[in-house]
DNA sequence: ACTGGCACTCTTTATGTTAGAGTGCCAGTC
DNA sequence: GACTGGCACTCTAACATAAAGAGTGCCAGT
């Protein structure tokens, strides 16, 4: 009830706190008394000032990192910080329209998770990630076979608008060329348009129901099929990162040998794609701050995600990776702004 | 004449730089007298170790860092080593079919060069490097057209075996299905099979002889072959790295920010292709020691590269980067044996 | 409730000091 | 003449010590 309660803080507390974070974001450095009394702008002494901090410690929202010096904020002040003390800072709408055009200026999708996971580093000196869109809700435009030597087939998938995969299958003998114009022209004409999962599904299907009876043509078009649609194409290499380097550019996380985990860790990106995936399911801007991510190796860092969505439905993630003491002030809204641009950017094409 | 003269050594000499040289690989320390004598086999005292070392000195082939320090090779030392002293270490025939495996498995090039880059940077522990493709010398095989909205069109365009580029090209004005399908075949009719390259010199005579006289399809035609062909499709990001992070274990690199300015660069690529570039007109193994690559950034670096051929014709270059100390007898042949590995796949396939 | 003052702690930086590695040279040996 | 052992010398790396500076906690006073 009371302001001093144990786990409210007083007015002056908040303030101080968030100054003090404020201040460590600078140049990660811990912050002192006098230091703090100058930049926050209370009139009170450093005295009184320390008292402040000795209770925000023993609050567990700072620590210091031995006996003489300064204060820093914990991940848990950090957590507090973002959630209640932090005041966005509104970005400019003529660099939103810079982001915009940047997009624009592309057409494929390739190139625009690229362009966005650069925009990110680039924006906020931190490490840009971006996961591909889900291949979800794509529709199947056109089906087309090329043979190749032997019993080998090149099949190329366009989905959508401009999105074109292609996956060499080998099948159990030679297709002539008009063969395979045929299979494509059944498959073209049946499933042309359909959801790319309701494909796989009514190849699946069509395979039980083959197996009694079926003619040539549909034989050989499921077999096919089966092949082509057999995994999500472009299941792989699911997420784009850039501007890695920047991070050695904070001593926090510079220490040689963490670095190296980190960086083996970004290559790898499986626990990078992991935890982006969990952040699918979430509305909106998500931060996980050092710990709380759950991954060892991201101990340091802070990741700050949102959402994209292309036709009011969530196709993937975007965000940052830095030191947990980057300007989520200034990183926030980026992330934010750079989600609502892709996802335009990806609504708008074609 | 003599083997006293200048700029010969006596073979004892050699035997010295050469153990020197090895025993330096193995932790980039400075190697003594006493270290020496026990390395090299020779039964003679650091006394007489440290006479020629002082002759090698002086040649410009070994210098100490400080009085009491030891010696290290300097570029010129490695260069005469790499040069005259070296002996190649043979590799597993095990090994090798290993690589092999590896390339079957795989059947499109984007992830072979992916996989031949991993390749390297696996086996040596440094950074691979692959060079993709040239393009030249692809034969174009299809052609294909969809409409997109407004006046937007994908073209799809296969070449070779089964290499698929697409493009977006926005053209004047909208054509229907049919419209397409008809310069489609039109141009898979008369370029089908054709050199890429000579599919472009043709557009563009075409191009002058349509300005007079042409028909209504072939004026499509060309019109649209003029955006489609217009750059030799695949020209992006052509260097594929793996590995940089191996780097950052040799103590000699992992200066922190000669490390940031190195990863740039590997980001940038651009200086790595040039350098690539060069060695595509040269035959066989190259080596570039230290500063003898021209870049900056790769100061205490070496570099070495193999071209890889298809057909008997240079395709393209990979290799590896690492620190000037690696071990040249392990790493050369892994290089040589992955691009001959790497160009009978890219032959074999298909 | 706030402040100034003060003793205390801990880091950082500078300054020695020492041990060890390695050299260069010289005088002696085969 | 080529090789060796010995020795003085140099330089670094590692450790100890000291001083300076930053910051704290606490207390007594306003």
């Amino acid at each position: 009830m009371s302001d001093k309660s144990q786990n409210e803080l007083s007015e002056r507390n908040q303030a101080l706190l968030k100054a003090l974070v404020q201040q460590y974001m600078l140049d990660g450095q811990p912050v002192g008394s006098k230091n703090l009394a100058q930049a926050a702008n209370l009139k009170v002494s450093p005295a009184t000032i320390r008292n402040v901090m000795a209770d925000l410690e023993s609050l567990g929202l700072v620590s210091s990192p031995h006996t003489s010096a300064g204060r820093v904020p914990t991940n848990q002040g950090l957590r507090f910080f973002v959630d209640s003390l932090l005041t966005i800072e509104h970005i400019n709408q003529k660099k939103i329209n810079d982001i915009r055009d940047t997009f624009e200026a592309v057409s494929d999708t390739q190139t625009m998770v690229a362009s966005a996971s650069e925009m990110l580093s680039g924006l906020t000196r931190l490490a840009g990630v971006v996961m591909v869109p889900r291949s979800q809700r794509t529709a199947l435009r056109h089906v087309e076979f090329l043979p190749l030597s032997d019993s080998r087939v090149l099949a190329i998938l366009v989905t959508n608008e401009q999105e074109v995969h292609n996956r060499v299958i080998t099948l159990n003998r030679q297709y002539s060329e008009a063969e395979l114009q045929q299979v494509a022209n059944y498959l073209n004409e049946k499933f042309s348009g359909a959801d790319i999962s309701t494909v796989r599904q009514s190849i699946i299907d069509e395979m039980q129901l083959a197996r009694e009876n079926m003619d040539n043509l549909m034989a050989r078009a499921v077999e096919m099929a089966e092949k082509v649609f057999e995994e999500p194409a472009g299941q792989e290499d699911s997420v784009v990162m850039a501007g890695e380097t920047n991070l050695m550019q904070f001593k926090e996380l510079s220490d040689i040998d963490n670095l190296r985990k980190l960086f083996a860790a970004f290559n790898e990106k499986q626990e990078i794609i992991h935890l982006l995936d969990q952040c699918l399911h979430n509305e909106g801007i998500q931060i996980y701050i050092g710990d709380e991510s759950g991954y060892q190796v991201l101990g340091d860092c802070s990741v700050v995600t949102a959402p994209y969505s292309v036709d009011n439905q969530v196709v993937g993630v975007l965000g940052v990776i830095g030191p947990t003491r980057m300007s989520y002030d200034k990183v926030i809204p980026i992330v934010d702004i750079t989600a609502k641009v892709l996802g335009a950017a990806l609504n708008s094409r074609g």
